[in-house]
DNA sequence: GAACAATTGTTACCAGAGTTACAATTCTAC
DNA sequence: GTAGAATTGTAACTCTGGTAACAATTGTTC
């Protein structure tokens, strides 16, 4: 049981891009020096005690990331499925919480301990440079973020995040986001309405398909040119 | 010269926040194995040939960074000062730029390349928890600056920019921030009208002064309480 | 100081997104 | 299967922000 967590966990971390060029010995140290955690549907992903600068993967199940706004609002940013990184020290730390994750299907974490990557910087240095690897995606995926919303107007907007979503997915296959367009509109700063009048416009298009909380990316070439308009 | 120029660079390394608590012997590396470029204004800061992965350090002077949009758009993102870190690795490499910056005023950056990184990690491995931090650093801002975009409405939002821009230029004195009202709309997604009709009202309320390609900060809680509404 | 460029202040008009509300559909639980 | 919840499809209305255009001000250059 908990060994076959094991063996996905391993085969996670194999996996991410992050990892890539690195030791496997590196990978293996962080699955043995990491703690694997359960999380329930509507659990929060947040360390207690002595490791709120730690870090999580996902490993399993999938949660919502949110980023706290001014007055009081939360934002939802991303949808966070395996392989996928949480946080780590400045974006939890320090006064009020700018990241929170709440689980949204039961999934399972690696929760490496600050002191667990200590322990793993003395033997694997290199960690850093990983670590620093994945700090740079996630910025890269923020700042693409900004700029579509600062730049683009809505239609487009829509379908560049769409885009960017089935990407972030899976690669290749048509895929099919798991998200009602109520929260949809909330990731991109629209209402519903809004929404659904461009989904629709897109199906009526032939480049999606939506469905009952759910969508289906059948071109997403076409919704590039859409979004290059 | 070149001797007063270094010593600049060492101060400013000693103030940034990403290099405090590691030893300044690693502060030292950073100067001698950089290399010092000086930038005339409109000239972009990117290294050429088999450099690109390098990092950018601003020592001296002021830039406007930009990322790259759907649709050959480019955003100003920021107005990048000493300290700041330009970019490394995932942000500038692979297809399309994804972040450039032009110099606007003459300034000094002090470019260290990917070579140069691995020669200093080899003497200090936590070269890279220190740049991990500074990542960490971006990916803040970046979150930060998309969940503003997505959920406050114009005017909260130019409160919320103002005043983090006032903080990231200098924290307690009255800041003013030199830019025109055109490309601060440009960096929020407004036009010019929109912003002239808020900080118009912003002015009427004592929080700030616009003066000509200027704005004078006066009150960033009162701009902060607006930002939370 | 005069000519020019850059920036700000202001207008009228309009497209498009937000708001509110309700009906139709699909899923879930018992 | 039925009831209830969640999600989607649409409607009428409002209003903010974008567009375009021009005048007034400030800065820059020669």
């Amino acid at each position: 049981m908990k060994q076959d967590e094991k063996k996905l966990a391993l085969h996670v971390l194999g996996e991410v891009g992050w990892l890539k060029g690195y030791s496997p010995a590196l990978t293996e140290r962080l699955v043995n020096e990491g703690r694997l955690t359960r999380l329930g549907v509507g659990e929060w992903a947040q360390s207690e005690g002595d490791n709120r600068m730690g870090l999580f993967i996902v490993i399993r199940g999938l949660l919502h990331s949110y980023c706290a706004a001014p007055g009081d609002k939360s934002v939802l940013i991303g949808l966070v499925g395996p392989g996928s990184v949480l946080g780590h020290a400045t974006c939890y730390s320090g006064g009020p919480r700018m990241v929170t994750a709440v689980c949204v299907e039961p999934s399972l974490l690696l929760e490496i301990s600050e002191t667990a990557l200590d322990e793993i910087a003395n033997q694997s240095p290199e960690i850093w440079r990983a670590i620093a690897s994945f700090a740079y995606t996630h910025t890269r995926a923020a700042l693409r973020m900004a700029a579509e919303v600062i730049s683009l107007r809505p239609r487009e907007r829509i379908a560049a995040r769409l885009v960017a979503m089935a990407e972030s997915d899976r690669p290749d296959e048509t895929s099919i986001l798991k998200i009602s367009q109520e929260l949809l509109g909330e990731m991109m700063g629209l209402t519903r309405k809004t929404m659904n009048i461009h989904l629709s416009a897109f199906e009526k298009a032939g480049f999606l398909k939506v469905g009952y909380a759910q969508i289906e990316i059948y071109d997403p070439d076409g919704l590039k040119e859409i979004a290059n308009r």
